[in-house]
DNA sequence: CCAACAGGTCAATATAATTTACTTTGTTTG
DNA sequence: CAAACAAAGTAAATTATATTGACCTGTTGG
Protein backbone atom coordinates (compact mmCIF):
# COMPACT_ATOMS: atom_id res chain seq x y z
CA UNK A 1 0.00 0.00 0.00
CA UNK A 2 2.24 2.86 -1.02
CA UNK A 3 1.33 6.07 -1.60
CA UNK A 4 1.35 7.67 -5.03
CA UNK A 5 1.94 11.59 -2.89
CA UNK A 6 5.20 11.50 -0.89
CA UNK A 7 4.77 12.74 2.57
CA UNK A 8 7.40 15.08 1.69
CA UNK A 9 5.90 16.43 -1.18
CA UNK A 10 2.74 17.69 0.91
CA UNK A 11 5.31 19.06 3.63
CA UNK A 12 6.84 20.86 0.56
CA UNK A 13 3.62 22.33 -0.51
CA UNK A 14 2.46 23.68 2.50
CA UNK A 15 5.76 25.63 2.65
CA UNK A 16 4.87 26.71 -0.80
CA UNK A 17 1.22 27.69 0.03
CA UNK A 18 2.84 29.91 2.90
CA UNK A 19 5.64 31.78 0.93
CA UNK A 20 3.47 32.08 -1.97
CA UNK A 21 0.44 33.96 -0.31
CA UNK A 22 2.95 35.47 1.57
CA UNK A 23 4.47 37.12 -1.80
CA UNK A 24 0.90 37.60 -3.45
CA UNK A 25 -0.27 39.72 -0.56
CA UNK A 26 2.61 41.73 -0.59
CA UNK A 27 2.06 44.17 -3.59
CA UNK A 28 -0.58 45.40 -3.04
CA UNK A 29 -0.11 45.66 0.91
CA UNK A 30 2.31 47.75 0.33
CA UNK A 31 0.35 50.20 -2.07
CA UNK A 32 -2.29 50.42 0.55
CA UNK A 33 -0.19 51.51 3.68
CA UNK A 34 0.62 54.49 1.48
CA UNK A 35 -3.09 55.38 1.99
CA UNK A 36 -2.86 53.90 5.23
CA UNK A 37 -5.24 51.72 4.33
CA UNK A 38 -5.26 47.51 5.14
CA UNK A 39 -5.99 43.98 4.10
CA UNK A 40 -9.96 44.61 4.67
CA UNK A 41 -10.04 47.94 2.39
CA UNK A 42 -8.69 45.76 -0.54
CA UNK A 43 -10.89 43.26 0.46
CA UNK A 44 -13.68 45.37 0.38
CA UNK A 45 -12.85 46.66 -2.69
CA UNK A 46 -12.09 43.56 -4.82
CA UNK A 47 -15.40 41.79 -3.40
CA UNK A 48 -17.78 44.65 -3.54
CA UNK A 49 -15.88 45.20 -7.44
CA UNK A 50 -16.02 41.53 -8.85
CA UNK A 51 -20.10 42.10 -7.55
CA UNK A 52 -21.71 45.29 -7.60
CA UNK A 53 -24.71 46.25 -5.52
CA UNK A 54 -23.38 43.69 -3.25
CA UNK A 55 -25.57 43.85 0.62
CA UNK A 56 -23.64 44.61 3.32
CA UNK A 57 -24.28 41.14 4.82
CA UNK A 58 -23.51 38.99 1.63
CA UNK A 59 -20.06 41.05 1.80
CA UNK A 60 -19.59 40.23 5.46
CA UNK A 61 -19.92 36.32 5.10
CA UNK A 62 -17.64 36.78 2.17
CA UNK A 63 -15.06 37.77 4.57
CA UNK A 64 -15.85 36.01 7.06
CA UNK A 65 -15.62 38.66 9.45
CA UNK A 66 -17.98 40.24 12.09
CA UNK A 67 -20.28 43.15 11.33
CA UNK A 68 -18.09 45.26 14.03
CA UNK A 69 -14.61 45.05 12.07
CA UNK A 70 -16.29 45.50 8.84
CA UNK A 71 -17.88 49.16 9.92
CA UNK A 72 -14.74 50.86 10.40
CA UNK A 73 -12.89 50.01 7.01
CA UNK A 74 -16.13 50.67 4.91
CA UNK A 75 -16.99 53.73 6.33
CA UNK A 76 -13.58 55.22 5.86
CA UNK A 77 -14.13 53.92 2.53
CA UNK A 78 -17.43 55.26 1.65
CA UNK A 79 -16.02 58.95 3.66
CA UNK A 80 -13.56 58.58 1.11
CA UNK A 81 -15.94 57.84 -1.69
CA UNK A 82 -14.43 54.99 -3.32
CA UNK A 83 -17.30 52.98 -2.22
CA UNK A 84 -20.53 53.96 -3.01
CA UNK A 85 -24.40 52.57 -1.92
CA UNK A 86 -27.89 52.85 -3.38
CA UNK A 87 -31.05 51.57 -1.19
CA UNK A 88 -31.86 48.11 -3.32
CA UNK A 89 -35.40 49.68 -5.02
CA UNK A 90 -37.89 46.87 -3.18
CA UNK A 91 -36.18 46.39 -0.13
CA UNK A 92 -35.38 49.63 1.77
CA UNK A 93 -33.32 48.11 4.16
CA UNK A 94 -30.79 46.73 2.00
CA UNK A 95 -27.81 48.61 0.83
CA UNK A 96 -26.38 48.09 -2.75
CA UNK A 97 -22.57 48.55 -2.38
CA UNK A 98 -20.77 49.39 -5.27
CA UNK A 99 -17.21 51.20 -6.56
CA UNK A 100 -17.14 54.54 -7.53
CA UNK A 101 -14.98 55.60 -10.31
CA UNK A 102 -11.60 56.49 -7.99
CA UNK A 103 -12.81 53.19 -6.65
CA UNK A 104 -12.21 51.29 -9.67
CA UNK A 105 -9.39 52.65 -10.13
CA UNK A 106 -7.96 51.88 -6.90
CA UNK A 107 -9.01 48.22 -7.02
CA UNK A 108 -7.72 48.01 -10.62
CA UNK A 109 -3.94 49.22 -9.51
CA UNK A 110 -4.16 46.37 -6.31
CA UNK A 111 -5.63 44.00 -8.66
CA UNK A 112 -2.87 44.22 -11.69
CA UNK A 113 -0.38 43.84 -9.56
CA UNK A 114 -1.69 40.12 -8.36
CA UNK A 115 -2.96 39.46 -11.83
CA UNK A 116 0.66 40.25 -13.45
CA UNK A 117 2.17 37.96 -10.61
CA UNK A 118 0.22 35.27 -11.79
CA UNK A 119 0.09 36.13 -15.41
CA UNK A 120 3.82 35.93 -15.70
CA UNK A 121 3.84 32.74 -13.83
CA UNK A 122 1.01 30.84 -15.79
CA UNK A 123 2.43 32.00 -19.17
CA UNK A 124 5.43 30.34 -17.53
CA UNK A 125 4.16 27.48 -16.40
CA UNK A 126 1.61 27.15 -19.14
CA UNK A 127 -2.06 27.02 -19.91
CA UNK A 128 -2.31 23.73 -18.45
CA UNK A 129 -0.69 23.93 -15.71
CA UNK A 130 -2.60 27.00 -14.86
CA UNK A 131 -5.78 24.95 -15.31
CA UNK A 132 -4.68 22.11 -12.90
CA UNK A 133 -3.58 24.67 -10.11
CA UNK A 134 -6.78 26.60 -10.52
CA UNK A 135 -8.41 23.34 -10.22
CA UNK A 136 -6.81 22.73 -7.05
CA UNK A 137 -7.07 25.86 -5.34
CA UNK A 138 -11.03 25.64 -5.96
CA UNK A 139 -11.22 22.00 -4.08
CA UNK A 140 -9.21 23.02 -1.31
CA UNK A 141 -11.92 24.76 0.49
CA UNK A 142 -14.79 22.21 -0.50
CA UNK A 143 -12.68 19.11 1.75
CA UNK A 144 -12.65 20.45 5.28
CA UNK A 145 -10.19 18.54 7.31
CA UNK A 146 -11.68 17.30 10.33
CA UNK A 147 -8.50 17.45 12.94
CA UNK B 1 -1.74 40.01 -29.88
CA UNK B 2 -4.36 37.92 -27.99
CA UNK B 3 -3.48 36.72 -24.72
CA UNK B 4 -3.87 32.87 -24.04
CA UNK B 5 -4.25 33.60 -20.07
CA UNK B 6 -7.52 35.84 -20.12
CA UNK B 7 -8.11 38.78 -17.89
CA UNK B 8 -11.66 36.72 -16.21
CA UNK B 9 -9.12 33.41 -15.49
CA UNK B 10 -6.69 35.74 -13.53
CA UNK B 11 -9.76 37.25 -11.48
CA UNK B 12 -10.89 33.51 -10.69
CA UNK B 13 -7.46 32.85 -9.51
CA UNK B 14 -7.33 35.51 -7.41
CA UNK B 15 -10.41 34.63 -5.81
CA UNK B 16 -9.72 31.24 -5.55
CA UNK B 17 -6.30 31.82 -3.96
CA UNK B 18 -7.98 33.71 -1.26
CA UNK B 19 -10.55 31.23 0.00
CA UNK B 20 -7.98 28.27 -0.29
CA UNK B 21 -5.39 29.84 1.66
CA UNK B 22 -8.29 30.92 4.28
CA UNK B 23 -9.93 27.75 4.12
CA UNK B 24 -6.24 25.59 4.41
CA UNK B 25 -5.34 28.01 7.78
CA UNK B 26 -8.90 27.37 9.45
CA UNK B 27 -8.04 23.72 10.28
CA UNK B 28 -5.02 23.90 12.70
CA UNK B 29 -6.11 27.25 13.82
CA UNK B 30 -9.67 25.76 15.53
CA UNK B 31 -6.97 23.06 17.16
CA UNK B 32 -4.55 25.84 18.41
CA UNK B 33 -7.41 28.11 20.35
CA UNK B 34 -8.11 25.70 22.54
CA UNK B 35 -4.39 25.66 23.56
CA UNK B 36 -4.59 29.54 23.33
CA UNK B 37 -1.92 29.52 20.77
CA UNK B 38 -1.85 31.45 17.73
CA UNK B 39 -0.88 31.19 14.12
CA UNK B 40 2.72 32.47 14.95
CA UNK B 41 2.95 29.66 17.20
CA UNK B 42 2.13 27.30 14.90
CA UNK B 43 4.85 28.93 12.25
CA UNK B 44 7.46 28.44 14.90
CA UNK B 45 6.24 24.72 15.32
CA UNK B 46 6.10 23.89 11.90
CA UNK B 47 9.66 25.66 10.90
CA UNK B 48 11.68 24.79 13.45
CA UNK B 49 10.12 21.49 13.12
CA UNK B 50 11.28 21.40 9.56
CA UNK B 51 14.99 22.70 10.50
CA UNK B 52 16.12 21.29 13.82
CA UNK B 53 18.82 23.55 15.34
CA UNK B 54 17.37 26.79 13.83
CA UNK B 55 19.09 29.74 15.19
CA UNK B 56 16.88 32.75 16.46
CA UNK B 57 17.85 35.00 13.54
CA UNK B 58 17.34 32.27 10.66
CA UNK B 59 13.74 31.57 12.28
CA UNK B 60 12.99 35.55 11.83
CA UNK B 61 13.88 35.86 8.37
CA UNK B 62 11.76 32.93 7.79
CA UNK B 63 8.67 34.29 9.70
CA UNK B 64 9.55 37.67 8.08
CA UNK B 65 8.19 39.58 11.78
CA UNK B 66 10.36 41.93 14.24
CA UNK B 67 12.34 40.10 17.10
CA UNK B 68 9.49 41.38 19.64
CA UNK B 69 6.94 40.13 17.30
CA UNK B 70 8.88 36.54 18.00
CA UNK B 71 9.83 36.80 21.77
CA UNK B 72 6.14 36.19 23.62
CA UNK B 73 5.28 33.37 21.32
CA UNK B 74 8.27 31.51 20.95
CA UNK B 75 8.86 32.04 24.68
CA UNK B 76 5.63 30.91 25.47
CA UNK B 77 6.46 27.44 23.66
CA UNK B 78 10.00 27.01 25.49
CA UNK B 79 8.09 27.60 28.91
CA UNK B 80 6.03 25.02 27.98
CA UNK B 81 8.29 22.69 27.15
CA UNK B 82 7.54 22.29 23.02
CA UNK B 83 10.48 23.89 22.01
CA UNK B 84 14.12 23.24 23.61
CA UNK B 85 17.24 25.51 22.89
CA UNK B 86 20.97 24.38 23.35
CA UNK B 87 24.07 26.54 22.51
CA UNK B 88 26.04 26.42 19.26
CA UNK B 89 29.04 24.52 19.72
CA UNK B 90 31.37 26.75 18.12
CA UNK B 91 29.49 30.22 18.46
CA UNK B 92 28.27 30.26 21.46
CA UNK B 93 25.81 33.51 21.00
CA UNK B 94 23.46 31.22 18.41
CA UNK B 95 20.67 29.19 20.13
CA UNK B 96 19.89 26.25 18.37
CA UNK B 97 16.58 25.79 18.41
CA UNK B 98 14.52 22.53 18.29
CA UNK B 99 11.16 20.34 19.21
CA UNK B 100 10.50 18.12 21.77
CA UNK B 101 8.81 15.16 22.46
CA UNK B 102 5.30 16.82 22.98
CA UNK B 103 6.28 19.83 20.80
CA UNK B 104 6.86 16.81 17.68
CA UNK B 105 3.66 15.91 18.82
CA UNK B 106 1.23 18.91 18.67
CA UNK B 107 3.50 19.88 15.37
CA UNK B 108 2.31 16.66 13.58
CA UNK B 109 -1.46 17.12 14.83
CA UNK B 110 -1.12 20.42 13.23
CA UNK B 111 0.30 19.40 9.99
CA UNK B 112 -1.33 16.02 9.50
CA UNK B 113 -4.27 18.76 9.16
CA UNK B 114 -3.05 20.37 6.16
CA UNK B 115 -1.62 17.22 5.05
CA UNK B 116 -4.68 15.48 4.68
CA UNK B 117 -6.51 18.02 3.39
CA UNK B 118 -3.89 18.86 0.66
CA UNK B 119 -3.15 14.52 0.07
CA UNK B 120 -7.08 14.74 -0.61
CA UNK B 121 -7.16 17.44 -2.96
CA UNK B 122 -4.08 16.54 -5.32
CA UNK B 123 -4.89 12.76 -4.96
CA UNK B 124 -8.25 13.61 -7.01
CA UNK B 125 -6.62 15.94 -9.32
CA UNK B 126 -3.53 13.51 -9.77
CA UNK B 127 0.21 13.45 -9.52
CA UNK B 128 0.78 15.42 -12.77
CA UNK B 129 -1.98 17.94 -11.53
CA UNK B 130 0.40 18.46 -8.02
CA UNK B 131 3.71 18.94 -9.60
CA UNK B 132 1.99 21.53 -11.81
CA UNK B 133 0.58 23.28 -8.29
CA UNK B 134 3.67 22.67 -6.88
CA UNK B 135 5.85 24.18 -10.13
CA UNK B 136 3.59 27.24 -10.04
CA UNK B 137 3.75 28.03 -6.26
CA UNK B 138 7.29 27.67 -5.66
CA UNK B 139 7.89 30.28 -8.49
CA UNK B 140 5.10 33.22 -7.21
CA UNK B 141 7.61 34.42 -4.21
CA UNK B 142 10.48 34.25 -7.03
CA UNK B 143 8.06 37.23 -9.39
CA UNK B 144 7.92 39.71 -6.91
CA UNK B 145 5.10 42.10 -9.11
CA UNK B 146 6.52 45.71 -8.92
CA UNK B 147 3.88 47.94 -8.37
C1' DC C 1 -49.28 45.07 14.89
C1' DC C 2 -45.29 42.79 16.09
C1' DA C 3 -41.43 39.74 15.45
C1' DA C 4 -37.66 39.39 12.51
C1' DC C 5 -34.23 41.40 9.56
C1' DA C 6 -30.66 44.87 7.58
C1' DG C 7 -27.67 47.90 9.00
C1' DG C 8 -25.09 50.93 12.25
C1' DT C 9 -22.79 52.06 16.47
C1' DC C 10 -20.74 52.15 21.35
C1' DA C 11 -17.96 50.26 24.88
C1' DA C 12 -14.98 47.03 26.78
C1' DT C 13 -11.66 43.72 26.00
C1' DA C 14 -8.13 40.96 23.79
C1' DT C 15 -4.52 40.19 20.67
C1' DA C 16 -0.88 41.27 17.78
C1' DA C 17 2.58 43.83 15.77
C1' DT C 18 5.44 47.83 15.37
C1' DT C 19 8.91 51.36 16.76
C1' DT C 20 12.42 52.89 19.76
C1' DA C 21 15.59 51.87 22.94
C1' DC C 22 18.55 49.53 26.14
C1' DT C 23 21.06 45.33 28.07
C1' DT C 24 23.84 41.14 28.22
C1' DT C 25 26.87 37.98 26.45
C1' DG C 26 29.96 36.44 23.20
C1' DT C 27 32.84 36.99 18.95
C1' DT C 28 35.75 39.26 15.72
C1' DT C 29 39.04 42.43 14.23
C1' DG C 30 42.20 46.39 13.94
C1' DC D 1 43.77 43.99 24.26
C1' DA D 2 40.08 47.24 23.23
C1' DA D 3 36.64 48.59 20.12
C1' DA D 4 33.23 47.18 17.21
C1' DC D 5 29.98 44.08 16.03
C1' DA D 6 26.56 40.23 16.34
C1' DA D 7 22.92 37.24 18.67
C1' DA D 8 19.54 37.25 21.73
C1' DG D 9 16.32 39.16 25.20
C1' DT D 10 13.42 42.59 27.03
C1' DA D 11 10.63 46.93 28.08
C1' DA D 12 7.42 50.61 27.09
C1' DA D 13 4.51 53.00 24.22
C1' DT D 14 1.75 52.95 20.30
C1' DT D 15 -1.16 51.40 16.63
C1' DA D 16 -4.14 48.22 14.51
C1' DT D 17 -7.38 44.74 14.42
C1' DA D 18 -10.92 41.81 16.01
C1' DT D 19 -14.13 40.11 19.25
C1' DT D 20 -18.31 39.99 22.36
C1' DG D 21 -22.35 42.09 24.00
C1' DA D 22 -25.63 45.50 24.05
C1' DC D 23 -28.56 48.70 22.00
C1' DC D 24 -30.61 51.56 18.27
C1' DT D 25 -33.16 52.91 13.82
C1' DG D 26 -35.79 51.74 10.04
C1' DT D 27 -38.20 48.30 7.13
C1' DT D 28 -40.61 44.26 6.04
C1' DG D 29 -43.74 40.38 6.15
C1' DG D 30 -46.81 37.26 8.34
Amino acid sequence: MVDIIKQEELLESIEQFFFAYRSFTAGPDRVLQERRLGRVHHRILYFVGRNPKLSVNALLSLLGVTKQALNGPLRSLVEQGLVINQQHPEDLRIKQLSLSTSGKKLERQLTRIQMQQLESVFSRAGRKAMKDWQLIMKEIPLLQAQN
